[in-house]
DNA sequence: TCGTCATAACGAACGGCGTTCGTTCGCGGT
DNA sequence: ACCGCGAACGAACGCCGTTCGTTATGACGA
């Protein structure tokens, strides 16, 4: 059989559009073998690589969530077969590592700016939160995975730099940095929790918190009355504004503690 | 036929030893039809219930690790199959979500004492982290699941009458004990992760920091010279003084945070 | 120009998973 | 003595991540 082109060419009555088979040979019968004395022009599809992996990895996510994500799913994708990404791709662990901190390049660290350094540290674990929220449920990988991609060096290189640059002792650099990482992951991984059980859900958004505000309803009033009584503060503020408050209890904290000891 | 003893006696050639079976009826071919005769001595086997499937789970992740639990492997620890657990329990999420709360059923909460909030909401946070990483990995479930358990629910009930005897403000309470909450499952969660690599790899203990270090050290130092220089502090503290660290800041930070805007 | 050969790509399969379906059967109530 | 109900169950479905052994390709030395 003359014709290659790598990957299975249409092989059944599958997907609508292939996006990428050359436009040539009019749209008949496509089963039809290539005449051998006309070869195929270029195979086009580009070979398959471990950043196109990872692209169509966070296509998946981005369209169809997380839990969409799986070898077949993305080798699919891809128009090829699962075995095929292990060439490029140690495991689907791996994959998500690879895929998470591709997002995390899209974060930007400042130089540390003299007499800023609480608002600047603020605005990086914000973004690096928006950066993991903004592609569908995927932060619930996050916690998952140990962040040591390149993206998540430089933003700890960058964190770092504007502490000590506060004249924050080392140590206290060392573990402030641990610990907005994990409550940076922490809050993302809720997020998309909650994010993809409501849409998996019934209403789009509502769903969680009404559970939540369901179960405190229930509760007998006179052993939980502190649960009753905060109600409309723990169900109703928003998760931002809840996420501000731990970061700037965090910094505020960074002082007193740094300043005590030094 | 008559003996039935409800769960499968021997089918095949099996375990060693299956725990329940009564111990009547000699070594023999064990397929043999009881005598019609001579009924079957009672079944023995308690009946499934919802804490026997419970605690069959928690058995196995304390034995074998959160990955080894299965509904196939919780069925067969119980001498059943696994579409018999449906009964009590609706999937493997609940299954788990009860296997936390039951584990938060440890931590026992304190009454308030005025001038000592600070040491009362550190201890309660401290032991609820201790009672999730006192069974083996499971703490690596901690973070998929809305933590609204009964437990759960009575922790989260003496945090907050503590944080209000102390005088925080209502908004403060809710979203300190929310910040709280995720803190101790995120640090709980990721010891769990580098434990069961840990133990999975091939290095007792050392294996995860060991790579850390591994990547930092190669890292360029003067891209990255904050790390590096930084490199004993952050693979060097041991968790709990970090976790300590953050607890420290949180309430720290609270207490200014709280007077800032009182 | 023609073998040679490393290796990317692949089809098929393995063993496991969570869950569901339809059936069986012991037991309490009549 | 019978019946009906629901717990228990065996078997299957449709996935999953990963591995094995084979095939095809393209660069390269002869």
């Amino acid at each position: 059989m003359a014709q290659t082109a790598r990957g299975k060419t249409p092989k059944s009555p599958k997907s609508p559009n292939t996006p990428k088979t050359p436009p040539a040979a009019g749209q008949g019968p496509t089963e039809l073998p290539t005449p051998p004395w006309r070869r195929r022009a270029r195979p086009v599809r580009q070979p398959l690589s471990q950043p196109s992996i990872v692209d169509a990895a966070l296509r998946i996510v981005d369209a169809q969530g997380l839990d969409a994500v799986s070898m077949r799913r993305v080798a699919e994708e891809l128009n090829t077969g699962p075995a095929s990404l292990y060439v490029y791709v140690s495991g689907k662990e791996e994959l998500l590592e690879l895929v998470l901190d591709r997002v995390l390049g899209t974060v930007d660290v400042p130089e540390p700016v003299p007499g800023e350094w609480e608002e600047q540290v603020k605005g990086v674990v914000r973004e690096a939160r928006d950066a993991l929220a903004s592609h569908g449920d995927l932060a619930r990988a996050s916690m998952a995975v140990i962040a040591a991609g390149p993206n998540a060096l430089v933003i700890s290189e960058g964190l770092l730099t504007i502490l000590r640059a506060a004249g924050i002792p080392d140590q206290a650099c060392a573990w402030i940095l641990d610990v907005l990482m994990l409550y940076l992951s922490a809050d993302a991984y809720e997020s998309a929790l909650y994010r993809s059980r409501a849409e998996s859900g019934e209403d789009p958004a509502v769903m969680a918190q009404a559970y939540l505000d369901e179960v405190i309803a229930a509760l007998p009033g006179e052993r939980f009355p502190s649960l009753v009584a905060l109600k409309p503060h723990m169900v109703g503020g928003d998760r931002d504004a809840r996420f501000e408050f731990g970061l700037d209890i965090m910094i505020s904290g960074l002082g007193v503690v740094a300043g005590r000891e030094k």
